[in-house]
DNA sequence: GACTCTCGTTACCGCAAGTAACAAAGTTCT
DNA sequence: AGAACTTTGTTACTTGCGGTAACGAGAGTC
């Protein structure tokens, strides 16, 4: 059957490119970032040229392999997200789904958070909005979603959701970010601070001595 | 005077180093954060050996930049931050104060967030916690300090303060780079909306339909 | 006048991204 | 079977960047 002919090829090329992503996450979680096109190709057993027509560029390998990382951490975030539970459990199973994931492998997290560095030999036109991390972007607005479907916020909704949504993730991830450096302290007391400050503890606590307080 | 020829010579390496400071400046709001080190000596009306016998290597130069525009924005930040004013409207102002920032000269902020790229070259182990940008990590602890000497914790202030710290300025960041994409709003609403969120609106906000709210 | 020290240059190395040109294998059409 | 084409892979090249070595010229110093 021509159809069969057809398929295995097709099918053929995509196992091809999955065993090419495998091999470009081994060795940008073992190099970093900046792994060169040479040492992944080699990695893969293979030349450059193989890479080049299976992605374009080295932006088209890594954007590859970032969707795989941001789809996997979404999945595992969304279930926390749609627990059946009451909202600060949701949040702190959310916080500490997240903050598990970073903690369990850095190098992916790192890789995530710095895909765009561009030879930069194109056109110096660069538009603000796009450079930071996209995973950033995608978690904000999943979570504005979630936040608007379910939270009650009157008028101003859709905004407001949205605002906190990335406020939200950004909070989450300086936070993660700091924390993985510095482990100033276990991760249940980290959600716990990052909840209670998300309840507005901030606003409730007293001023310290004379004088207004922050 | 012996004196005065070396004050001289240091005057005059000084303003050099400012000159060259300018002119890279200039080129990296204009290419990008990928400006090449010929581009910047061209502009500089020199040649590129000279920029490293002043900055070491690519790094130098881009740290001693970011540096430069760090202590201009905390300085324009602490002033915010000590206002005598009641506690929101001092974090209102701060929120502003950043988001005008960023807003005046997207290319500045967005070179801040960026000045880590490495040729990789060096060896594989990396540290999570040195990659991200030096200015976040600066603002949260300044914010931490600022916190912890104004606002009562309790017995847990050092950790919280630390912890609201870093969360509160990522948070500002990751909503003021999605913001300065989309520009969904005027800057007065988002730092109404973050504002509103610091204060515990999540938390205080009912459920939309049936079911735990998020 | 020789000595040195700073400021500046040109010319080069190494390396990485990306590409062109070619080689060999299987597929398909006649 | 044999010619044409697509797929899969290669080697060898170009371009451009970070970084450095080696050299050149002017200004003070003994």
């Amino acid at each position: 059957m021509e159809t069969t002919g057809r398929t295995d090829q097709e099918r053929s090329a995509e196992r091809r490119r999955r065993e090419l992503l495998e091999a470009a996450d081994r060795v940008v979680l073992r190099d970093g970032p900046g792994a060169s096109m040479n040492a992944i190709a080699a990695e893969a057993g293979i030349t450059k040229p193989i890479l080049y027509r299976h992605f374009g560029d080295k932006g088209g390998l890594y954007k590859a392999l970032a969707v795989r990382h941001t789809d996997a951490l979404l999945d595992a975030l969304r279930a926390a997200l749609d627990a059946p539970s009451a909202r600060r459990e949701r949040v702190e199973a959310t916080l500490d789904t997240y903050l598990a994931a970073i903690e369990a492998n850095p190098q992916v997290y790192r890789f995530l958070m710095h895909p765009a560095e561009g030879t930069s030999q194109g056109e110096g036109a660069f538009d603000v909005g796009l450079h930071s991390a996209p995973l950033l972007r995608r978690l904000g607005e999943e979570l504005a979603e979630v936040i608007e479907e379910r939270v009650d916020l009157g008028p101003e909704s859709a905004l407001l959701s949205r605002v906190w949504g990335h406020g939200i993730v950004g909070m989450m991830h300086a936070a993660g970010d700091w924390w993985l450096g510095e482990r100033p302290c276990s991760r249940a007391q980290l959600v716990r601070s990052l909840a209670d400050l998300l309840w507005g503890r901030l606003a409730a606590a007293g001023d310290r001595v004379g004088g207004p307080g922050f």
